[in-house]
DNA sequence: TCAGAATAGTTGCATTTGAAACTATTATCA
DNA sequence: TGATAATAGTTTCAAATGCAACTATTCTGA
């Protein structure tokens, strides 16, 4: 039902506004998955990443954690600290740089990883089910093309 | 480059992990469209939710905005003190039900609705810019049944 | 070699947030 | 009726967040 008097008024549908629809997508799924570990194993969102990635690739510092999970340095920081108070990763500074300290899982963290891990990918799973796979396909094509144009070094405002 | 030997073990990589890829990018959407408004306007996020939402209908109470924004209602309560504050917003309680209170643009809410507007636009064109029109329809048909399914309300994980 | 810049990581602090408690008003129904 | 429940909206308070400042270490170049 679009008005087609005179020249129409640019409206805003909340509804179709695409950042507006991704930030409550990406809420509800982020919340959804959080829910289940936060309940069951007293891990929050950005411990979880942490733990995925050095599940990934053990031995990272905490700059290259940041960059990968794209958290930056204090919570990096603050969750390490939770994880290692936890006994969930171990701490290896570096020799030649001090500066630097390897972080890698421990068993317990890799335990916990592994428990947590198939049940997020069953959530993916299940979030994916009403889609094809080449669906899925497009969409991530679709995700990677948005978030080149969207992300933060490029600058579409100043002119 | 994928390990082939035996049973492989489940691997979370985290760059194709959907739940991380809507995360990142809506956080980068979000940022850089409400740099500018807050920037030009020191409009926040929610602020803005409820000026667009206002935009389209007025007169709605702040349960139907939290409704229609998904916020939840202190974040309604605490903003829309805000707006009102600055003359951005009225209220006006309901005279046969004196809990309720309908919320309007003021004239000067509604120019910096039509201020911010055009150019929250014109961001989500050009973030669409490197898609064609089908591509859309079909983004947004996908974000629809991705949505359906992580509602807040359905239950995947209790068995 | 040594002063200043750069890098790794942590801490402090002010702001934001979210859940629960709270006030005020209206609805329900015995 | 009048006690209890339900609803609208606000406030409180503890926890999470994000930025800047900080410590410690290493690098750079005159």
């Amino acid at each position: 039902m679009s008005d087609a008097s005179g020249k129409p008024a640019p409206t805003l549908k909340l509804d179709s506004f695409l950042p507006y629809r991704l930030s409550v997508l990406s809420n509800a799924v982020s919340r959804k998955i959080a829910d289940m570990y936060e309940r069951e194993f007293e891990i929050s969102i950005w411990q979880w990443r942490i733990l995925a990635v050095l599940g990934e690739s053990e031995g990272l510092t905490s700059t290259e954690v940041a960059n990968r999970t794209l958290m930056d340095k204090p919570a990096v920081s603050r969750a390490t600290a939770t994880l290692l108070d936890r006994g969930l990763l171990s701490r290896t500074s570096d020799t030649s740089d001090r500066r630097k300290a390897a972080l890698r899982l421990t068993k317990k963290g890799r335990e916990i990883y592994n428990a947590i891990l198939p049940r997020a990918l069953a959530y993916e799973h299940d979030l994916l089910s009403s889609i094809s796979a080449e669906e899925v396909a497009t969409l991530h094509g679709l995700l990677t093309r948005l978030s080149h144009i969207a992300s933060p070094d490029r600058d579409l405002w100043s002119e």
